[in-house]
DNA sequence: CTGAAAGCGCTTACAG
DNA sequence: CTGAAAGCGCTTACAG
């Protein structure tokens, strides 16, 4: 029991167990090198008190932020499960003992510079990085300055290798069998829908989709291929206009995101065609949209928890550069019934 | 310029620019205090040096945590703008020269024993409370340990006022709006459709129709307000069917959620009933959803920035409690084409 | 205006 | 096994 008002430190629970501070401190941090009874009694002090102790001086002691640094995508709102990414990222970085430390990268700034002001304030200790672009800088920038750092997804560098730690989920992979099922439902025009931005993740699908036809024998040439402007409902509905109107119309759609796979079902009922029957659509990332579609949209979900478990572990060892790829689930529904 | 592999400390500015360590300090915390001439020259120093003051010496030595604790909600997904929500908390935190520590709590502990934890330990300053639900025992252990926070969501208690500083949108207010809105389209048979959970939000919502309703001398009965088993699609479109199937079918939906709207909205094509015209429903919260209704869903938008903002205000004045109340935002769309 | 002193609450070698 | 000492890198009164 403390006594109102005054702070409960070190000093004060040592004071109570009528031992040193660093006798406490031992207890705490190397507790085999104290003697039993000592030990138990201090422990029963810790216990009375509600003893906890203070972070920063602990921090100041061991030269450790004891937080993770992760920086929120400019554009909120654009990644559907952000929400479910944090909560797993923030369990895994907890089981560790840590936190995470929320920052945002103003407009006007180099988006490097936030990274360098934290890492020059000893703010945090590392960073995780998501919402990765093509040759993104802040990678290239951490690797070079030798700070710690793992990242959801890859950059496609242009040359050389991926640089510093990453996890990805394998579209390539995903796509691929996304196409054999639907080729096993008996479509053999499966036409792949992407976009423009995030040109690396999108032309991994892409490759999935057009190795798996080409190993199927169906056709897989660039008139398939379409690349909405971006990732919006309209565009994937104007996207699958185009192929649909085309000499070649598909039967199935592979699409590259959810959003865009709920305009293509869109424009496949407004011209009155089965949606699952007739015409298959898949989308990817299992977002809320997939369900909000009638008989609801196959779509491959990321296996985000594992990729927070995954990020934690690279950083546990942050001098050794590593990759890891995980498989994305299928998720079968209405849209596209695959037997999975 | 620093030498490499020396760490750049107060100390080590102070050398450099020849002065001691506190006129540095006092450059950085007190310039009004020093000679113009030392400053510019320290100044000069720091500049060159890049120097920036190590945040866990600086937080030990003021005993403040520089940190905001904010607890992820345990199922992630659910709210349509989290991370709208913590984009915007974490730029107005960062205004005020701190940031957003993340955590979660785990399903098998206590709700309150994650926060005392984190307060045990000097982690936070103070806490942003979100998610909130009726009578948040959150809340009230803050308030009794008189633990700064701020809430984005009421918690209608009971009995007693609200605890703690709060900001949350008007419901009631926004509600009112859309059935004077619907009115002027036309309707006279305007129902609402809620969900058990977060009853007080929704039956602040409720209200709203209700004396909206009253004011224009149109039904308000309980007959025209049912209130699904959940916030989830088929939950919407079986409400929906349930009041078009009655003795008194209402000609428009006021509806406590896009999810639930969205599958109003479902119900009603089901129906062949022409959307935005025989028909109208509102949803709320301006999500991705309400876009991905053909022709856009009616829905109020949240000021999410101005929520933050004002949290972060309420922060700065932790002794004494406030509440905010902020208006919602219509945002018209072919489901319900009101005249705003 | 400037700097020597004390202190924030810990941890980590290192004597005893 | 235990405790006196030094130190983590700052800030804040307080003399000079």
């Amino acid at each position: 029991v403390a006594e109102p008002g005054v702070a409960v430190t070190l000093r004060y629970v040592a004071k109570h167990a009528g031992v040193s501070r660093q006798t406490v401190s031992n207890v705490l941090n190397a507790p085999d090198r104290v003697d039993p009874v000592t030990r138990a009694k201090v422990e029963a002090a810790i216990m009375a008190l509600g003893y906890q102790p203070n972070r920063t001086a602990r921090n100041l002691a061991t030269r450790q932020a004891g937080l993770i640094g992760y920086c929120l995508a400019r554009r909120p709102g654009h990644n559907p499960f952000m929400d479910t990414f944090l909560h797993a990222l923030s369990t895994a970085v907890e089981v560790a003992g840590r936190h995470v430390l929320l920052f945002t990268a103003p407009e006007d700034l180099d988006d490097t510079r936030v990274y360098a002001d934290l890492v020059a304030q000893r703010a945090v200790d590392a960073f995780v990085l998501s919402d990765t672009v093509d040759n993104d800088p802040r990678h290239t920038w951490l690797a070079d300055h030798e700070i710690a750092f793992a990242s959801f997804g890859r950059t496609w560098p242009e040359q050389g290798e991926q640089p510093g730690s990453w996890v990805d989920v394998d579209g390539a992979g995903s796509c691929a069998e996304l196409v054999a099922g639907l080729h096993a439902l008996g479509h053999s025009r499966i036409a792949f829908i992407g976009w423009r931005a995030h040109t690396g993740a999108v032309l991994d699908r892409q490759r999935g989709w057009r190795s798996e036809c080409e190993r199927l024998g169906l056709p897989h040439g660039d008139e398939l291929a379409v690349h909405a402007d971006s990732d919006c409902l309209d565009c994937g509905a104007s996207a699958a206009a185009g192929l649909l109107d085309s000499g070649h119309a598909p039967t199935a759609f592979v699409v590259a995101s959810d959003l865009l796979a709920v305009g293509v079902v869109r424009e496949v009922k407004r011209r009155g065609l089965r949606l699952g029957h007739e015409i298959a659509v898949t989308g990817f990332d299992d977002s809320v949209l997939a369900t909000s579609v009638d008989g609801g949209l196959t779509t491959v979900r990321q296996p985000i928890e594992e990729v927070a478990g995954t990020l934690v572990e690279l950083l546990a060892t942050p001098w050794e550069a590593r990759g890891v790829l995980l498989r994305g689930e299928l998720v079968s529904r209405g849209s596209a019934p695959l037997q999975v």
